[in-house]
RNA sequence: GGGAGCAUAGCUCAGCUGGGAGAGCGCUUGCCUUACAAGCAAGAUGUCACAGGUUCGAGCCCUGUUGUUCCCACCA
C-alpha cells in the first residue's frame, strides 16, 4: 500500500467496477424488503454544488446502510428538463448568433434544446457518480422521456375530467423578462429602497383634489377609481365624487372599500385593477373596468397615451416629471418596500391578468394534510412539518401553464372552426364535435414541477401497472433539502395520493443549506461558491463526503471551510495508515477465526468496545443521524483503534512469539473488517480500496452490516483494562510533567490486587509508558528511591526517578490531583446527603453513586497518604 | 403581521428520552517512537445569552427578555 492516502489513484477506478458489476442494480425479490429512494432530479442546465453534494451523500450513505443490511435496495437517479432555466440556456445561444427563438421556430427550437440536452444535460450525472452515488443507472429518468410524458399526460388528463384542472382568467405574476406567467412559489420577495410619491388627484367639482400615496407611479394611467374606508370619518362625504386622472382625459370615482387600511398613508388607495392583485379584486367588487397600460414585455401599451413604447421604469421617470411640470405632486418620500422578483432571472414581476392553466388545490390539500397529520409521511426532524402545513393549509389554486416551449405541452386542442376545446391523452385527429380536422394544440407548456410532481411514481412506470412500481412504490424515504418542501415535498405528497391512492414516502429526510465560511448562502452573484469538484480532485470524494456529514445536526445548515475538508482528508489518512500497518504485518501469514484466539486483556477490550460502538452507530443510523454516527466512528477509529489497539498490538507484532502474533493480526484483521464496513456507507471509496486488500470477498459493498455480537462483549475485562489504560495515562504524564525524555525507561512499583493482569499487561507498560521493569510492593515504605506516586482504580503507582523527581513539582502535581477527588467527592456528598436525591431518584442512580463516592475516598485516601510522603 | 431556528471553549459546531460540560481547528510543552509529522504524547481554556419557574437534580423541560438568522404573508 501506499504510503499516504491518494484518492485520485482508485476512486473512479473502484466506481466503473462497481457498474461493470451491477452492484447498484437491484432486482426485485418478494423475499426481500424493498427499500427505495428517488434522487431530486437535478436540473440538466445545473451544476453540482455544494447542496448537491450533502444531499446525494445523505443519500448514498443510507441506501449502502440500508443495501449492506438486507434490503432490496433502489435508488432511482435521473434529471429535470428544467423548463425555464434550460429555455433561457438556449434562448441566449441563440441571441450569441444574433437570433430570437420566436425567429427560429417552435419546432427549430425544441430540436436545438433536445441538442442541448444531449450535450450538457449528463454533465451533472457524470459528476454525481464522482461523489460515489450509487444509483441505478439502468433505471435512469428525465422529467421529459417517454415515461415521465406519458405519466404527465395520464395525470393532466385525469385532474381536467374531475374537474381538477381549470382555464381562467385570473391575475397571475407574471415575468417580463422571461414572458411567461409563474406560479405564487416562483415569486421572491426583495427588500428595495424606492419612494412613495404622494400624488394630488383634482375633484371635477373644483373643491380641491385628494391625496393619493402609491409606489407605483406609471400604473396610473391604468387606474380606474380611488377607494377609502368606507369608516374613515375623513373621506365619508366624498365617496362617490368624481375626479379627474392626471395625464389622462379619464374621470374616475372615489369608491369605499374594506380593502383599505384605516390609517396607513393618506387613507386613499388608487385602483388599477390590470396591474395590482388587491385593485383586482377591488375592482370585481365594484365593477371597475380594467385598463392594462404594461404588456408583456413590460412595456408601456397603446393605453398609455403618450407613454407608449416606454419601458415601465423609463415611463415611471417621465410621468413623475410630468406630474411635477403639473404641480400635482404633492411630496416624495424614500420608502423601502417588498418588491416581487422572478426566482429565475430577478426581475420584477408584473401582475397581469390573462388566461391560465390552474389546478383546483382545496381538494387535494385536504387529504394531503391529513396524510401528515395522521403520520403517514413523518418530517424528520419534525419541525418542518409546520412549513408543510402553514403552506397547504393557506394554498391558493396552482398556476400551471408557462408561456414557454421548453416543457410538457398541454394536452389541449382547439378546433379551428367550432372552438371546441378537446383534452385528450392521445392526440386527436378529428373534432369530436363537428368532425373539422383543423386541431390546434394550446401552445403552452406544463410548470416543470407538473411533472417533478409525479416523480416518485412516473419514474417506475406509471400509469403502467409495472413489476417496479408494484414492488418499488411506495418508495422508502425522500431526502432533500428544507428550501424546496413547497415546490416539490408538498407536491409530490399530494400527487401520490391523489393519482397512487398512496403517499409517496413515509419519511422525509429534510437537511439544511451549505453556507460558505461566513455564513453566506453560496451563490453565482457573490461568487462564494465552493465546487466540489474541485474539492474532490484536491481530497477525494470520501474527505468531502465526511465533511459534509460529521458532526452536522439534522436539518442544520452547515458552513464549509477549508479546515473541514483537511480535517476529513487527515481521517482518512488516518484509517489508510491504519490499514497499512494491519495489511503489512499480515503478509503472507495465515489468520484464524477470532473464536481460536487465546484473547488478551486488551483484544477483550478491544472487542467489546467494537460491539458497543457497532450498536450505537446502528441505532444512529436508524434515525438517519448521520453526523452523530460518523463522529461516533471517528472518535473509535481514531482513539480506541489507532490511538491504543494498534500500540498495544506492536510488542505481539514485533515478537518472536508465532502464536501471539497470530493472535494479534486475526483480532486485527477482524476489527479492521468490521471498521470498513461500518465506514463503508459513508466513504465507500476507501473502505473499498482496504477491503481489496484484505483479500476476503470481491467487494465491500454487498458485505453484511456489522450487528452486535453478545459472546464477544467482554463486560469485566473491559472494565480491568480500563485501568491498565489509566496506568498509561498516569505514567505517561508524570513523565511529561518531571520532564523525562521518553528515551529513559523507568521501574514501576505497584500496588495492586490484580497482579496477574499485571503481569501481562508490562509488555503494554514497556512500549506505551516507557517502563522498563515491574515489581510489586505492598507498601510504599519498600522502595528506598525518593518516588512519583500516581493512583489507578485498581492500583497504587511509584517512580523512581532519581534526581529527575523534583518533590515541588510533585507537590503540585500531587495536589491537583487531591483537589480533583475532592471535588468529586464534594459532588458526590451534596447528591447523597440531599433526602430528596436518595428517596426519588432511580435506585440505580443511587447506588452507582454510593459505589463511586466509596471509591473516590479511597483514592483521596491513598493520594493525601502520598502527599504526606514526600512532605 | 404570522411562524421557525439559533445563542455552549479563541473560531466552527456536537451534546440522544433531564443524572459527573465534548469534538475539530487554533493555542502551550516535548517528540521524525519500524502505520501515519495529513502524525504521537502531555496540557490550558466554558457564570452552556439573560431573568424567573418546574424538579431531589436543568445546557436539555416551562414562561418571559435580549440578540441573531431564516421562512411565510404583504399595506398603497
Amino acid at each position: 500500500m501506499e504510503k499516504t492516502f491518494n484518492p485520485q489513484e482508485f476512486e473512479q477506478r473502484i466506481y466503473r467496477k462497481w457498474c461493470e458489476k451491477k452492484y447498484f442494480t437491484p432486482t426485485p425479490d418478494p423475499a426481500k424488503k424493498p427499500f427505495t429512494i428517488v434522487i431530486p432530479p437535478p436540473n440538466i442546465t445545473g451544476q453540482l454544488h455544494m447542496g448537491h453534494a450533502l444531499n446525494n451523500t445523505l443519500q448514498d450513505t443510507i441506501i449502502r446502510y440500508k443495501r449492506m443490511d438486507g434490503y432490496c435496495t433502489l435508488w432511482l437517479p435521473g434529471t429535470d428538463h428544467a423548463s425555464i432555466a434550460t429555455e433561457l440556456k438556449v434562448v441566449e445561444q441563440l441571441r450569441a448568433e444574433g437570433k430570437t427563438k420566436e425567429e427560429v421556430g417552435r419546432e427549430e427550437f425544441l430540436k436545438r434544446t433536445f441538442a442541448w440536452k444531449e450535450k450538457y444535460g449528463s454533465r451533472i450525472v457524470e459528476q454525481l457518480k464522482r461523489l460515489g452515488s450509487s444509483c441505478d443507472w439502468s433505471r435512469e429518468a428525465f422529467t421529459m422521456d417517454e415515461r415521465c410524458s406519458k405519466a404527465v399526460r395520464e395525470v393532466f388528463v385525469n385532474l381536467y375530467n374531475k374537474g381538477l384542472i381549470y382555464r381562467g382568467k385570473r391575475m397571475t405574476h407574471w415575468c417580463p423578462s422571461c414572458g411567461t406567467a409563474l406560479s405564487d412559489a416562483e415569486i421572491e420577495y426583495e427588500e428595495k429602497a424606492s419612494f412613495l410619491w404622494h400624488i394630488r388627484y383634482p375633484y371635477t367639482d373644483g373643491s380641491g383634489y385628494m391625496i393619493v400615496a402609491t409606489t407605483r407611479p406609471e400604473t396610473l394611467l391604468g387606474d380606474t377609481a380611488v377607494a377609502v374606508n368606507p369608516e374613515d370619518e375623513k373621506y365619508k362625504s366624498i365617496v362617490g365624487k368624481n375626479m379627474y386622472l392626471p395625464l389622462t382625459d379619464r374621470v374616475i370615482p372615489v369608491i369605499a372599500d374594506e380593502y383599505v387600511e384605516l390609517g396607513f398613508g393618506t387613507g386613499a388607495v388608487k385602483i388599477t385593477p390590470a396591474h395590482d392583485p388587491n385593485d383586482f379584486e377591488v375592482g370585481k367588487r365594484h365593477n371597475l373596468e380594467v385598463i392594462s397600460v404594461i404588456d408583456d414585455k413590460g412595456i408601456m401599451n397603446e393605453n398609455a397615451g403618450k407613454y407608449k413604447g416606454l419601458d415601465r421604469a423609463e415611463a415611471r421617470k417621465v410621468i413623475v416629471e410630468d406630474l411635477q411640470k403639473l404641480g400635482l405632486i404633492e411630496k416624495i418620500e424614500p420608502y423601502t418596500h417588498n418588491v416581487g422578483v422572478c426566482y429565475r432571472c430577478h426581475s420584477d414581476i408584473e401582475p397581469k391578468v390573462g388566461e391560465q392553466w390552474y389546478v383546483k388545490m382545496e381538494d387535494l390539500a385536504r387529504p394531503a394534510i391529513k396524510a401528515v397529520r395522521e403520520g403517514k409521511t413523518k418530517f424528520v426532524p419534525q419541525r418542518f412539518e409546520k412549513i408543510y402545513f402553514n403552506w397547504m393549509e393557506n394554498i391558493k389554486d396552482w398556476c400551471i401553464s408557462r408561456q414557454l416551449w421548453w416543457g410538457h405541452r398541454i394536452p389541449c386542442w382547439y378546433c379551428a372552426d367550432c372552438g371546441e376545446m378537446i383534452v385528450s391523452k392521445e392526440d386527436p385527429t378529428v373534432c369530436p364535435k363537428c368532425g373539422s380536422k383543423r386541431l390546434e394544440q394550446e401552445n403552452d407548456v406544463l410548470d416543470t414541477w407538473f411533472s417533478s410532481a409525479l416523480w416518485p411514481f412516473s419514474t417506475l412506470g406509471y400509469p403502467e401497472k409495472t413489476k417496479d412500481l408494484e414492488y418499488f412504490y411506495p418508495t422508502n424515504l425522500l431526502v432533500t433539502a428544507y428550501d424546496i418542501i413547497f415546490f416539490w415535498v408538498a407536491r409530490m405528497i399530494f400527487s401520490g395520493i391523489e393519482h397512487m391512492g398512496e403517499v409517496p414516502f413515509p419519511e422525509v429526510l429534510i437537511h439544511g443549506i451549505v453556507r460558505d465560511a461566513q455564513g453566506r448562502k453560496m451563490s453565482k452573484s457573490l461568487g462564494n461558491g465552493i465546487d466540489p469538484l474541485a474539492i474532490i480532485d484536491k481530497y477525494g470524494a470520501d474527505s468531502l463526503r465526511y465533511s459534509l456529514c460529521t458532526g452536522v445536526a439534522p436539518g442544520g445548515d452547515i458552513r464549509f471551510s477549508d479546515d473541514k475538508i483537511e480535517s476529513g482528508r487527515n481521517f482518512m489518512n488516518k484509517l489508510w495508515n491504519a490499514s497499512r500497518y494491519v495489511v503489512m504485518n499480515l503478509e503472507d501469514k495465515e489468520t484464524v477465526d477470532i473464536s481460536e484466539v487465546e484473547l488478551t486483556s486488551a483484544d477483550k477490550w478491544m472487542l467489546t468496545k467494537l460491539q458497543l460502538v457497532t450498536a450505537e452507530v446502528r441505532r444512529n443510523l436508524e434515525k438517519y443521524e448521520i453526523g452523530m454516527a460518523l463522529s461516533k466512528l471517528y472518535d473509535f477509529v481514531w482513539s480506541d483503534f489507532c490511538d491504543w489497539y494498534i500500540e498495544l498490538t506492536k510488542p505481539m507484532l514485533y515478537s518472536q512469539d508465532e502464536k501471539a502474533k497470530i493472535g494479534a493480526l486475526s483480532v486485527l484483521k477482524y476489527v479492521l473488517a468490521n471498521i470498513l464496513k461500518l465506514m463503508h456507507p459513508f466513504v465507500p471509496f476507501i473502505t473499498e480500496e482496504i477491503w481489496s486488500q484484505l483479500g476476503i470477498s470481491e467487494t465491500i459493498m454487498l458485505e453484511k452490516y456489522p450487528v452486535m455480537d453478545e459472546k464477544l462483549c467482554f463486560n469485566d475485562a473491559y472494565d480491568l483494562f480500563e485501568g491498565v489504560k489509566e496506568t498509561i495515562v498516569k505514567i505517561r504524564n508524570i513523565r511529561a510533567e518531571m520532564g523525562v525524555v521518553a528515551t529513559k525507561k523507568v521501574h514501576l512499583f505497584v500496588k495492586t490486587t490484580e497482579k496477574t493482569l499485571y503481569e501481562s499487561a508490562l509488555p503494554y507498560l514497556q512500549r506505551l509508558a516507557g517502563i522498563e521493569s515491574l515489581a510489586f510492593v505492598n507498601d510504599k515504605n519498600e522502595i528506598k528511591d525518593k518516588v512519583c506516586s500516581a493512583v489507578t482504580s485498581i492500583s497504587e503507582l511509584y517512580i523512581p526517578l532519581g534526581e529527575l523527581v523534583d518533590l515541588d513539582k510533585e507537590k503540585v502535581r500531587l495536589e491537583k490531583e487531591i483537589a480533583k477527588v475532592e471535588g468529586e467527592i464534594k459532588r458526590g456528598q451534596s447528591m447523597l446527603s440531599n433526602a430528596g436525591f436518595i428517596a426519588k431518584a432511580p435506585a440505580a442512580l443511587v447506588e452507582k453513586e454510593k459505589e463511586k463516592m466509596e471509591e473516590n475516598k479511597k483514592l483521596l485516601e491513598k493520594l493525601q497518604q502520598q502527599l504526606e510522603d514526600i512532605l
